[in-house]
DNA sequence: ACCACACCAGAAGGAACCGTTCTGTTCCGG
DNA sequence: CCGGAACAGAACGGTTCCTTCTGGTGTGGT
């Protein structure tokens, strides 16, 4: 409570800001269609604090999510420019994305709002480095050949799926399936993979607002 | 539509209740919250139909949960009972769960009604079948030692939160995951796994109903 | 010293949603 | 030919939740 510059009604704001993104990614995880009112009682704020800054619930879902989308580049990248031990690189991509919980806010979110042009530059270039960051795993010889991107998402997805109340249990118990799921896709398989992977169409379909489905 | 005694109230009536069960399986498991005006739809029926057979939204959730509490007590004593592979026993077993999808029509729903007495002792009896059918595997050789039920758990959980819109590929995403994992449960693990497995306690945590927590 | 204004907390408005009940109809069975 | 079981869907009443509105407070400029 007692933070260095307290006074100034500007320091508050800026403080403000921050209160209520941490607060709404925390309350939107937990639960993406958690009420609005959520938010700011988390934050310790009112209501018109959340409206000043955002003009709707949209709005600051969509903020929330392009975050989440530049965090997942941001490990993305990291990925891909590593040096070292290239299997240690790709077991950090992946930790990196299950402790950012980059899909709860981005594709668990998605269909909520209408996307901005923004984010689907961002999901274009993430494509990209996606492809590269694949293609980089293979040719080192750690990623077993017929895993592919949509795999991936499957895996994180499907782990940070994982939730039994306690935040901090859940993160270790993600952790410890997550270990399972990398020592499945160490080259070389046992076997091949029956089916085929998601598709980018399948995964960008689920970005389409819920209610122009149909 | 042109069923065989077509003919006789009691007949459509004994119809109904098949349909309703299963549009009522097939729309909450796509959404556990959806309004129950929408089973009817599915089902092609009117609300009072529904109202005719349960006196609440609640008892058919009840009533579904408890039928996937059933089939997944028989998977177990499938795999239990079964002679042959043992390996062969479990894979098939693993993907009887992800196929019945059983975690969506009970975890998933849990919390959303009180759990009567029976599925409390269905829940204890299949406790039991599933710590046998661990020690099975495992003196069988098959499963590593440093997995637990609760990591079987969270495995065909988090396989079955995998959807993407058509029902058909969603099923074929889940099987390619499951093959995936597979591999990592297998015996002899590369390493040890971080962490400890979602205890009992954890997982029961989950079934008490929502307005009751804290 | 003081005041205009930025900022804020929380109540009020108003619309949408949904579980349940109610009304009127159909058609089997005796 | 009639009594009533079964049904479709409208109506009701309560709840939820986004958004706007009201009233209050402290600050920075003058």
């Amino acid at each position: 409570m007692t933070d260095k510059p307290l006074s100034g009604r500007k320091a508050q704001a800026a403080r403000n800001d921050k209160l209520i993104l941490e607060a709404a990614h925390e309350v939107f995880v937990a639960d993406p269609e958690a009420p609005i009112a959520e938010v700011a009682k988390r934050a310790g704020v009112g209501i018109s604090a959340l409206y000043r800054r955002y003009p709707s619930k949209e709005d600051l879902l969509r903020k929330l999510c392009a975050d989440g989308l530049a965090r997942y580049l941001e490990l993305v990248s990291e990925a891909v420019e590593a040096e070292g031990d290239p299997w240690e690189a790709f077991r950090a991509f992946m930790r990196g994305v299950v402790l950012a919980d980059t899909p709860s806010i981005t594709v668990r979110l998605a269909g909520t709002f209408t996307p901005s042009p923004e984010m689907f530059k961002a999901a274009v270039d993430g494509d990209a480095a996606n492809r590269e960051m694949m293609k980089r795993f293979k040719s080192a010889g750690i990623l077993r050949a017929d895993v592919e991107n949509g795999d991936l998402q499957m895996v994180t997805e499907s782990i940070c799926s994982i939730n039994i109340g306690d935040a901090e249990r859940t993160r270790a118990v993600r952790l410890r399936a997550l270990e399972l799921y990398l020592e499945a896709l160490r080259e070389p398989g046992a076997a091949p993979l029956p089916g085929s992977p998601v598709s980018d169409e399948e995964m960008g379909a689920r970005w389409i607002p819920r209610n122009m489905k149909e």
